[in-house]
RNA sequence: GGCCUUGUGGUCAAGCGGUUAAGACGGAGCCCUCUCAAGGCUCAAUCCCGGGUUCGAUUCCCGGCAAGGUCACCA
């Protein structure tokens, strides 16, 4: 068979680039030892999700702690897939939470091994399919979606593997006369690899993150060019990750079994394989057992779930990066004024197995990353969370600049040498101050003493209140207001004898923070009142009082 | 079902032939204290199961079992 002019029949494109020019357009990155090139490449489908940016970073970590390339490649061979915007907004996304790319689509850099959308570079796909075909490595395929599905079903019944293979690659061994009758007829076909691989044989194989593993010759004819003549995920991949100098492949293990495929893909593309390191997805529980995150059932997994309850980018990152590398936190632990940039990444430390998303432990850094702001940089966050999705009231209350940052003060602790965590996320945030608003304080007191006992407590306290006074003179009064209302004024006082008080100083000062916070619990309740100011907090007090 | 991957406290996990089996989150308690938060201290809780190999296995080997992934002209 002339299987050149098969070739040119099946691929009749005037204008593809040789497989040389390919090569000298992009030619190996010039880079020092070590620099890794990593991609992010996402179908420009639904919008990134926590999987995505997880993976994401460990790719950008990869390439920034070796002085590499992080390049972000659209993989539209898929039509019915595209969603509009959808590049944007994995920029966007990615950018909110600190990832930066150095080139790719709608990337300004560069860019010199563009384009980064397949589509556009289906000549090169093309100049190699042609070239398999002339090399006896590929070939047409018309056999119809019905037949496909009717060996399948055959196959399910004997137990065999399904698949396009062997005896089953019905095409694979077509005479001349029948293949160029079918294309006289205008049959629609597709190009298959005519795989020369064996499944008896097995190979080891080293992932980055997994170790060792075992893979087994692919010899499935896999389809390398669809009927519309764009190459499959497979095809692009093989060629993309060789021209665009990929170094290191980070995907989802999802992506391990089609490894098989990639390898002899490569082996008659004549490309070295870069290294690969498969992930492992998160996962969470779900009726006991546990289960990848999926897209439609969990909101925690789309990053709009973290915008909108306000999470702090950074510390979404940090929590990322404990899961991505455990020994994160210790070094995190031991220089707390580090960037996480600085933290000395490694592929190889990464988990084998599924991490369980623990919200828990996202709070937990959450809280800490959030302490480490100053009042201002509090400020400047909350304010673009509420901005987006604060309340028309919130908005209001943030107009005062000045009044919320000597709240943030309080409630952070600053100038202390312990720093308060009371803050979590935005939202959270936001709502932990409302009691600082007339407009948003709508308390519901519940005393735990008699109506007696607690107007007698805030009476006392109100003739003595004095806006002027310090923390320590504030406290005395209140001690002296507590022993006037029948409690105790020293916790030594009340232990030695319980039964002679209505109560212990702090059960005395509870009552004087539920009038004035609405809540048990507060921080320290002399410094709210002083951000009240005398009016508000007599007002408050005067309020509470129990008819 | 075939193939591949993984299996250390509730969660994330270090350790990889001899350890009192780290650490963090979460839980319980104590201290501090005007409450809360923070902080300090303490406690409870783990090597999937069965066989080997070995003087000795959480660590190595073999079998189970369980979980996850994958079997498209989707990526």
């Amino acid at each position: 068979m002339d299987l050149k002019k098969l070739a040119a029949r099946l691929i009749p494109d005037e204008d593809l680039p040789s497989l040389e020019d390919c090569e000298r357009a992009y030619p190996p990155r010039k880079l020092k030892e070590g620099a890794e090139v990593t991609r992010l490449a996402p179908s420009p489908t639904g919008f990134i999700h926590l999987g995505n940016l997880y993976s994401a970073l460990a790719d950008e970590r990869a390439a920034h702690t070796t002085g590499g390339i992080f390049y972000l490649r659209i993989e539209d061979t898929d039509e019915k897939r595209r969603v509009e915007g959808a590049v944007e907004s994995v920029i966007r996304s990615l950018d909110y939470f600190g990832l930066k790319f150095d080139e790719g689509a709608e990337i300004v850099g560069e860019n010199a091994y563009g384009p980064y959308y397949q589509r556009r570079r289906a000549p090169i796909y093309r100049a190699f399919a042609k070239d398999l075909i002339e090399r006896g490595l590929a070939y047409p395929c018309f056999c119809t979606e019905e037949e496909l599905d009717e060996t399948r079903k055959i196959q399910t019944e004997r137990k065999e593997v399904t698949g396009y293979y062997g005896a089953y690659a019905k095409c694979r061994n077509l005479s001349e006369e029948q293949i160029y009758a079918a294309l006289d007829s205008g049959k629609p076909f597709v190009i298959r690899l005519k795989s020369q691989g064996d499944v008896n044989i097995k190979h080891t194989f080293r992932d980055a993150i997994k170790g060792g593993i075992t893979v087994t010759e692919n010899n499935q004819d896999v389809v390398i060019l669809k009927s519309d003549g764009i190459p499959t995920y497979h095809f692009a991949h093989a060629i993309d990750d060789h021209f665009m100098r990929t170094t290191l492949v980070i995907r989802g293990e999802e992506w391990l079994s089609s490894l098989p495929i990639h390898i002899e893909l490569f082996k008659v593309l004549g490309f070295d394989l870069p290294r690969y390191g498969h992930t492992c997805s998160l996962m969470k529980v779900d009726g006991g057992t546990k289960r990848k995150l999926s897209k439609r059932k969990d909101p925690e997994l789309s990053l709009d779930f973290y915008r909108g309850a306000g999470y702090y980018p950074q510390a979404v990152i940090k929590y990322l990066m404990t899961i991505l590398n455990s020994n994160f936190e210790e070094w995190a632990a031991k220089h707390p004024e580090e960037d996480y940039k600085n933290f000395p990444f490694s592929v190889s430390k990464m988990g084998k197995s599924g991490a369980l998303f623990d919200l828990d432990k996202l709070n937990d850094v959450s809280r800490d990353e959030l302490s480490k702001l100053t009042p201002e940089e509090m400020y400047g966050f909350l304010n673009g969370w509420v901005k987006e999705f604060g309340t028309a009231a919130d908005r209001a209350h943030f107009e005062d600049r000045e009044y919320i940052q000597k709240i943030l003060a309080l409630i952070m602790g600053a100038g202390q040498k312990k720093r308060r965590k009371d803050i979590v996320r935005a939202e959270q945030g936001v709502r932990l101050m409302d009691y600082f608003f007339d407009d948003a304080f709508a308390p519901e007191y519940s005393f735990r003493f008699e109506a007696d006992a607690v107007n007698a407590m805030l009476t006392a306290f109100a003739e003595t209140y004095d806006e002027n006074d310090d923390n320590s003179a504030w406290f005395a009064k209140l001690k002296q207001a507590a022993a006037k209302a029948g409690f105790a004024a020293e916790n030594a006082e009340y232990k030695a004898n319980p039964s002679a008080y209505k109560g212990n100083v702090s059960d005395a000062a509870e009552i004087v923070r539920i009038a004035i916070t609405g809540s048990p619990n507060s921080p320290d309740l002399c410094t709210v009142m002083g951000i009240l100011g005398r009016e508000r907090s007599l007002a408050r007090i005067a309020a509470a009082k129990v008819k």
